[in-house]
DNA sequence: ACGAGCGCCTGTCGGC
DNA sequence: TGCCGACAGGCGCTCG
């Protein structure tokens, strides 16, 4: 499920959730603010979902420190310890939620941590392709990630230089992290609808103007998704609603509300592409 | 430099 | 009912 806005929203609900913007209990149910918990200890349930270090340096790590801050960056989740980061990437699952130590553990909870006053940070993930990181620098991750999309200095023209000279289809950039980072196979349909661009455009048939505006269009998806608490799909449920709200995403067959021509899928770098044939050129 | 294919995993859904 | 393939919000790898 998570994409920037669903990462963004976490992350928001983990920093102080009395202050969201979460208008129901239910999207509030199970979450409180970390920041400034202490870590009594970690339980790791799958010992893939620790990218690194070792599981016995983790734990020893990662006792009795507290958690500063939560942010975000690209889809990653950023924790600053006194000494260390924490990462958090959801990949295609994951989920993380605060709740008391009393709570019974579910069924696909891959690591938890205990903090010392008995309420603990879990994090869950069905398909367990999630990955979490306790490193010194974290450039050592990000080193290869591009822009953040809601980054107000980043520009049409920015994208223009990245993206003018390649082969490549618009698609697929939007989805190469080291470019943009934040984007995924939701938002990147989404956006190229509103900015009635071809998923297959190569991306060196993009002009200045056309970059302005499919920059334009991803901030204005990404925002609504922020807005909407982000989309819950399938299982996964979160309490945002932003699958409501899209226009070409997993409605093939359907009708663009534009022009009527029914909406076409198309495989595009091993990524389901939704799009309407007639609007988007 | 690029795309295709696959691996990593579990779960759901539709067709037969 | 059960089995089987397709598909799912991501990303890293190898191989042409």
């Amino acid at each position: 499920m998570p994409e920037l806005p669903e990462v963004e929203t976490i992350v928001r609900s983990l920093r102080n959730p009395e202050n969201d913007l979460l208008k129901d209990e239910q999207s509030l149910r199970g979450r409180s603010g970390i920041i400034g918990k202490t870590i009594h200890d970690a339980d790791l349930r799958w010992l893939r979902t620790l990218a690194t270090p070792e599981p016995e340096v983790f734990q020893q790590r990662i006792t009795g420190q507290n958690i500063l801050s939560v942010d975000r960056r690209g889809k990653f989740i950023v924790m600053t310890l006194d000494a260390g980061t924490l990462l958090f990437h959801l990949r295609m699952s994951g989920d993380l939620r605060v709740e008391s130590q009393t709570q019974p553990v579910q069924t696909h909870d891959r690591l938890i941590i205990n903090f010392v006053d008995k309420q603990r940070l879990v994090f869950n993930d069905t398909r367990k392709f999630g990955r979490v990181w306790l490193v010194d620098e974290v450039s050592e991750i990000f080193a290869n990630l591009g822009p953040e999309p809601l980054d107000p200095k980043l520009t049409g023209e920015d994208l223009y230089e990245s993206w003018s000279r390649s082969t490549r289809m618009i698609k697929t950039l939007l989805l190469d992290q080291s470019l943009l980072a934040g984007v995924g196979n939701i938002y990147s349909d989404e956006a190229l609808f509103r900015a009635r661009i071809h998923p297959s455009t190569p991306g060196r048939f993009l002009t200045v103007e056309k970059c302005d505006q499919l920059l334009a269009a991803v901030r204005e998806v990404l925002e609504e998704g922020i807005r909407r608490n982000g989309a819950s799909i399938d299982w996964v449920y979160r309490g945002g609603d932003f699958q409501n709200y899209f226009k070409v995403y997993q409605r093939t067959g359907e009708a663009c509300e534009i022009c009527g021509t029914p909406i076409e899928r198309l495989v595009i770098g091993q990524r389901s592409s939704h799009f309407c044939p007639h609007c988007q050129l």
